[in-house]
RNA sequence: GUGGGUGUAGUUCAGUGGUAGAACUCCGGACUGUGGCUCCGGCUGUCGAGGGUUCGAAUCCCUCCACCCACCCCA
């Protein structure tokens, strides 16, 4: 049997309902900060990602999802076959799917002169990201994420603190309003990249007497990447990192001023938060505010979404100066996350029309017409003598309510309409029934 | 890439060398104008795959595969 390739996986009713309800949420809060989407293709030309995210990172160096196109983009070169003689062959173009979107969006915002309108871009998207890890509970290789940036040119205010603030504002009404409790928010600031690059300068020397003390992993991060030992769980190491240099110590004036300022605004606005000068970020791009937040109940994976500051991303990829600031939800956490906390959708079906007997089909369609062009959620059965076996269908299907299409109904011009949670039942008059059923609130179905 | 766990019916699982099972689900009936309950009957399996040991393997051995969890890393 052909199954669904390792770390995907297919996405059924009733999942794909929360997730619906997730990202029309998600497009509503969007749109009261004055967001709006921005789709980019799903594969780019592999050289966005080895420049933005970093070539020695690890979702470049060995997570990518990379192939070489027939492609005539790049100048063709021919290479003469030497065996075959005669016939050459044309290099091609190296093409990734996507393992983030902020690259995509800024090399967007680049190609589309998206600053020289002179204001700030808000942006945001919801789509599958691709990255070759091996899956577990909260981690696949297929992901949705829910991500948002703010960028613009200097002058038109992106570098301002209020933006960092307005984004962590966002997150937390969203997180609120889509139903999650008890997430966690924390902040730090990596600084400028001349601060970055001094504290880990300064990190190597104050590692380089400590290293044979501590575990394997940590002895190779410091050569690749000395701020991830910040982030290792050994034990035995936790006295010792407890004692390594601190960013703050090596934040210049205008980070360390930025840093207060949004944390000053969070204050006022009453975000709560903890600075934790230990969480590292994995991309090369961010500079200054990074925080991440956290939900119990996913596991090994706790991190629901991330973000950060990039202010020199778009001049890495040979773009004008546009600093910026932007998140990723992972959406399938967020998902795992609300579920954990026993979040269903409760009304799958408003109303379920049962057909009486022979010949009760084209009366119950036309009912069923009649109230989905009102807007109702409407589900037919087919005729059947049984009325239990139809209350039993309805009750399956979810519905809230069930319809009887009978003769004497149809007769009549008026329908029984029972309430399946309540059972209480009334006969209500053809032209009155849509506003019946859509006026009725919806009661706790009994379990 | 590394480590651990698990693979038996649609689902959750029991079954430690001797006829493949239970519960739930599903289908039919009791029951052709009022559901959730009850009762009766029924369907469903290459026991993850391949090989080996044995009179005999779901069970023991070997190899492989898949899924889950964790490391790593990140959303």
């Amino acid at each position: 049997m052909l199954k669904a390739v390792r770390g995907t996986r297919d996405l059924l009713p009733p999942d794909t309902d929360l997730w619906n309800r997730v990202e029309a949420k998600v497009r509503d809060v969007m749109e009261r900060y004055n967001f709006h989407e921005i789709r980019t293709p799903i594969f780019e030309d592999t050289q966005l990602f080895s420049r933005s995210v970093g070539e020695e990172t690890d979702i470049v160096s060995k997570e990518m999802f990379t192939w070489e196109d027939r492609s005539r983009a790049i100048p063709a070169v021919p290479v003469l076959e030497v065996a075959s003689g005669t016939r050459g062959r044309f290099s091609g173009q190296s093409l990734t799917l996507r393992p983030e979107n902020t690259a995509g969006v800024v090399r967007a915002y680049i190609e589309h002169r998206l600053g020289d309108k002179g204001t700030l871009q808000k942006l945001y998207y919801i789509g599958p990201q691709f990255r070759r890890e091996r899956p577990q509970k909260g981690r696949y290789r297929q992901f949705y994420q829910i991500g948002a940036e703010i960028i613009g040119p200097p002058s038109a205010g992106s570098e301002s603190p209020i933006h960092d603030a307005e984004i962590l504002e966002m997150l937390a009404t969203l997180l609120d309003e889509v139903g999650l409790r008890d997430w966690q928010l924390q902040l730090n600031s990596v600084g400028g990249a001349d601060d970055r690059a001094r504290y880990n300068q300064a990190l190597r020397e104050a590692l380089k007497p400590l290293l044979h003390q501590m575990c394997a992993d940590c002895q190779r991060r410091a050569e690749t990447n000395p701020l991830r030992v910040l982030d290792c769980k050994v034990p035995k190491d936790q006295p010792i990192i407890e004692k390594l240099p601190k960013v703050s110590e090596y934040l210049g004036e205008a980070s360390r001023e930025h840093f207060a300022a949004v944390g000053a605004m969070l204050d006022t606005v009453g975000i709560p938060y903890t600075i934790n000068e230990r969480m590292v970020r994995g991309l090369d791009y961010y500079t200054r505010t990074t925080f991440e937040f956290t939900h119990g109940g996913l596991g090994a994976q706790s991190a629901v979404l991330g973000g950060g500051r990039y202010d020199g991303l778009s001049e890495s990829l040979e773009g004008p100066k546009a600093p910026g600031i932007g998140f990723a939800i992972g959406e399938d956490r967020l998902i795992l996350a609300l579920q954990s906390q026993g979040e269903t959708i409760v009304e799958k079906l408003r109303a379920y029309i049962a057909p009486l007997g022979s010949g009760m089909n084209p009366h119950a369609l036309k009912l069923a017409r009649e109230l989905r062009r009102e807007g109702v959620s409407v589900d037919i059965g087919d005729e059947v003598f049984r009325l239990k076996r139809s209350f039993e269908l309805a009750e399956k299907a979810g519905a809230r309510f069930i319809v009887i299409v009978g003769e004497n109904e149809v007769a009549a011009g008026q329908f029984a309409v029972k309430n399946l949670a309540t059972a209480e039942q009334v006969q209500v008059q053809r032209a009155e029934l849509a506003a019946y059923l859509k006026d009725s609130n919806p009661q706790p179905r009994k379990s």
